[in-house]
Formats: structure tokens, sequence, C-alpha cells
DNA sequence: CAAGATAATATCGTGCACGATATAAATGAG
DNA sequence: CTCATTTATATCGTGCACGATATTATCTTG
């Protein structure tokens, strides 16, 4: 890479689209699920549930590149709300396995509402948000694995 | 909208690529910015003053996307480190103004070498970056706007 | 089988992020 | 000019996020 290649302005640092955009994202779903009692970190962990369920803190905590010690008081929380059980698992002592309960399972019906409303929002096509969703995906792997 | 252009799962939501890839690229960042005794934010903050040296806690925080209450402390921290100054404004007593000190200047010359390794990183073309970043603004701007 | 190593979660301290509220300065309507 | 309103920061409480460390369970090596 040469050197004029390196971006010194702020607006040119792909760091600065992802940083600022978080935050935009995270303040329009707020508004949204502010509705359901829930923030957006629990439930985006939610969505997981939804599609596995009874996944481990590790495996939850892998898929949101997010360490286990953020993710414990979090799934607490969802606990406190009534919306997950947390049991250790049979074969490993170790693990604790997360579990939807029926007011858990319950809001996913009102999820799609929120999606198709976020999309609007966003003024962009399903194919422009598929394309930035595969070069977030190949930035994101390509961060880990380096 | 048809309802079969709702993405339910979780992966297909661009909000979880945004999410999981900001994990990512704070955890990358981080290793790089220890070594100068800066947090990832307070980076992003720095490169903003670089770009144009003393703007308003309120400039700052609505170019980051985000609130002054989150900026205030972080500001002081960053003060309090020795990089930057805060006075209230001549010409209004309720503005604060940051400027950089020596020492926040100084860390300037560091940045393009922790840029060049990150995009690196990545793995991605300027170009492919270029578009990420370019999604990014629209969406964000998108979610702003309504 | 026993002791050390590894692995999964939990705890703790610091910093980020937000909304609600407070404070103080500037603005505006009369 | 005065008082209400608006604007810019600051403060506070809650939750997210990380790294360092602790705890407990499993695995491994001898």
């Amino acid at each position: 890479m040469n050197a004029h290649d390196i971006p010194t302005r702020a607006e040119d640092l792909f760091c600065f689209g992802v940083y600022t955009a978080s935050h935009a994202i995270n303040r329009a779903y707020s508004g949204h699920l502010k509705r359901l009692g829930l923030t957006y970190p629990q439930y985006i962990t939610l969505t997981l549930l939804w599609e596995r369920d009874g996944q481990k803190i590790n495996e939850l905590a892998q898929c949101l590149r997010m360490e286990t010690s953020t993710l414990t008081p979090l799934v607490k929380r969802l606990e406190a709300l009534g919306h997950v059980t947390r049991n250790r698992s049979d074969k490993d002592g170790r693990a604790v396995v997360v579990n939807l309960t029926k007011s858990g399972r319950a809001l996913r019906d009102r999820a799609p509402a929120v999606t198709a409303c976020m999309i609007q929002q966003t003024g962009m096509t399903p194919a422009e948000l598929q394309t930035l969703q595969e070069l977030l995906f190949r930035l994101r792997d390509g961060l880990q694995a380096s």
C-alpha cells in the first residue's frame, strides 16, 4: 500500500462509517424496542435464540463477537425479564444453556414489524443492504482472522 | 415491501452485520491503540480534532452521532491524559471549545501506521472499503432523517 | 487414579453510551 | 429591560463492552 492510499481524514476511515452507523442504528432500534421493554443488544441476542433455542453462553458470544463477560449479565437481565432460563448443561457442568420461555418466544411475533420499519427507514433497497452485509462480514472476518 | 422480503434470520439483518463488525473493529483497533494509551472512541475523537482543531463539544458529538452526555466525560479523560484542553468559548459562555495540546498533535504522526495496518488486516481493496463506506453513510443518514 | 492443564462461566474495575434531569448562558417577546 | 424560552454542557443512573482475575468442571498426562 502506498502512502497516498492511507486515508487520514476521519470521513475516509472505514471505522468511522461503522462507528457512526452503529450509533444511528442503536438509536433507531431503541425507539421501536422501548415498547417491547428490550435494549438493542438484548434484542439481537433474542434473534439468535429464535433461530436456534438452547445455545450456550459461549456459542452466543462467539456469534456476536462478544466476550462472555459481557453476555453473562445481559442474559441474566433477560432472565430477570422472564424471557429466558439459564441452566447448567447436563453433559458439561461448566456450560450454561440459555432457553427461551413462553414470553421470550412470544416476542418473536413482533420482530418482523420492527425489521420492516427499520429497513424502510434506511431508504435503501434489499439488494444494497445485501451488498452492505456481505462487505461487513468480509471486513469482520478479515479482522478476526489476523 | 412484501412479507417474504423481511429477513428473520439474524444473519440477514443488516443491524447484525454492523453490530458484530463494530465489535471486531473495536478489538482490532484496541490492539494497536494500547501502545498509544488510547481507547478506540478516544482515538476517533482525536481524528476529528486533527482534521479541525478547536471544535465545540456539540460539533464533535453531532459528527460522531453521539450524545454530548457521552462526549463530555470522554473529552475530560483526554484532557486528563494531557492531549486536549477544554475552554469556555469567548463568544458563547455555554459552549466548550476543545483544543489539541502539543501531545495531542504529536499522536497524529502515529496514526497512518495504525490505519495502514487495519486496512491490511481487513484483506479488502480500497475500492471495496470505499463502497462499504458509502453504503454505511447512506444507511446512517437514512435512519437519522426518519 | 492423581496432578496439572485447559475450558466455561462469573466477578470486578474502567470506560462507553444513552435518556432524564439540572445548571447556566443566550435569545426573544412583550 | 424583564421574564420565559431555548441552547450548551454537565450530572446521574442503567446497561453494554472489555480485559484481568477467580471459580469450578473437564480433560490429559503420567
